[in-house]
DNA sequence: CGCGTGACCTCTG
DNA sequence: CCAGAGGCCACGC
């Protein structure tokens, strides 16, 4: 599968995460048919100027936003789409998607 | 072609 | 919970 295929595919599924649900880049990684969390990572740091995806609804596995310049926006538009955090930082596990434990 | 780096992940202690 | 080790793939020098 090519780069781009996979470029593709990470871009359609962020696209497709329901407002005020999160997943994590090694779930859209194992979504994808071969891309790893670093492709991910990456897909998201060299976003398109014109990009309408949901990056923010992109956190770590740990359940806490990945360490980035963007992290303080990210928490902005999480809480502004309702996702509550914990004392700890961390997003409500049942919040997670597609499964939501 | 090798090396370092990066919005990461999983497994062990 | 934190630290270390190993793995993953693309990029720039």
């Amino acid at each position: 599968m090519s780069r781009p295929e996979l470029l593709e595919q990470i871009y359609t599924i962020v696209d497709q995460i329901p407002a005020g649900r999160v997943t994590t880049y090694g779930r859209i990684a194992a979504m994808t048919d071969g891309a790893t969390p670093r492709m991910v990572g990456s897909a998201m740091r060299h976003l398109p100027e014109g990009h309408q995806l949901p990056w923010h609804r992109v956190i770590a596995a740990s359940l806490t936003l990945a360490d980035h310049g963007g992290a303080e926006r990210q928490h902005q538009k999480l809480r502004d789409e309702g996702v509550m955090f914990d004392s700890k930082g961390r997003v409500s596990a049942h919040l997670v998607w597609p499964d939501g434990t």
